[in-house]
DNA sequence: TAGCAATTTGATATTAAGTATCAATAAGGA
DNA sequence: TCCTTATTGATACTTAATATCAAATTGCTA
């Protein structure tokens, strides 16, 4: 997901249709970058309702364009995804951006340990939390 | 954390004081094992307090003594944490039942990772979710 | 072991995140 | 354009959690 117009692509493919309240979250969503919550969509966006405000977001997330970040507090963000594959979190603990990453390796050792302990993977979380590059002091 | 007079040690040690109310949850927790939501000790202390509950719950959260485990679906559940040191989780999806793991191999990884990327690495959580041995159907 | 300062608690109100309901409206294929 | 179905807004509600503050309890300490 790179364009704002890969979310309107997405609905359609998925055989959601494309209001003007879907393209007004996408807009704000693309013009704010960075992390976001319900609540600055929503001022954004007075227009609409707050229920619809969370539906929107729900959806752009089951359809990966947004993904949904768990804060240290237990605080939720939300962000544009630069993914919709499987990925991690650096999480800014000081600006609360959120970068992504793949590591091979790390997935290898997650499956390795499931198995070892015979689970039934299904899916996994991997957040790291601490001071990006974007707050770095020096 | 193994017995339940840890917890108590653990208070005292750290300069809260003994009450009546955190031995009583404590007792709920140690006895009930397995996972659980601020209301089930509520419901099992129906004279204290829910404010309470939640303090205390998070104070022993503080504590190490138990851990707090983010479900799929952004449910919440608390559980003893088997050890206060650092460690990761299979979630069973099935039951709700944490197991905590630790690997070495994994947060090496991990801490490659974050300094690949320049990012002060501070704490991070692994979560894995699946059906666990104790859902497996065989 | 009684007294007292400081911590803890309960009751209550409040916030925040999110879901449920349901009538009214809008989308888009025929 | 019409019509079915999806979507929306308003509202109420739920759940998790925090804030406030007076009253009760702890655990020194004299």
């Amino acid at each position: 997901m790179r364009y704002p117009d890969d979310s309107l692509i997405a609905l359609k493919e998925n055989g959601y249709r494309l209001t003007a309240t879907r393209e007004a979250v996408n807009k704000v969503l693309y013009d704010h970058k960075g992390p976001f919550t319900i609540e600055m969509v929503s001022d954004a966006l007075p227009g609409i309702g707050r229920a619809t405000i969370f539906r929107t977001v729900r959806l752009f997330q089951d359809l990966g364009i947004i993904c949904r970040v768990n804060m240290e507090g237990g605080a939720v963000r939300y962000q544009l995804a630069s993914t919709g594959e499987h990925h991690h979190h650096f999480i800014c603990t000081v600006c609360g951006v959120v970068t992504e990453f793949i590591d091979a390796h790390i997935d290898q050792a997650v499956n390795r340990q499931a198995q070892g302990a015979d689970f039934e993977l299904n899916s996994h979380t991997i957040d790291l939390y601490g001071v990006g590059s974007c707050c770095s002091k020096k």
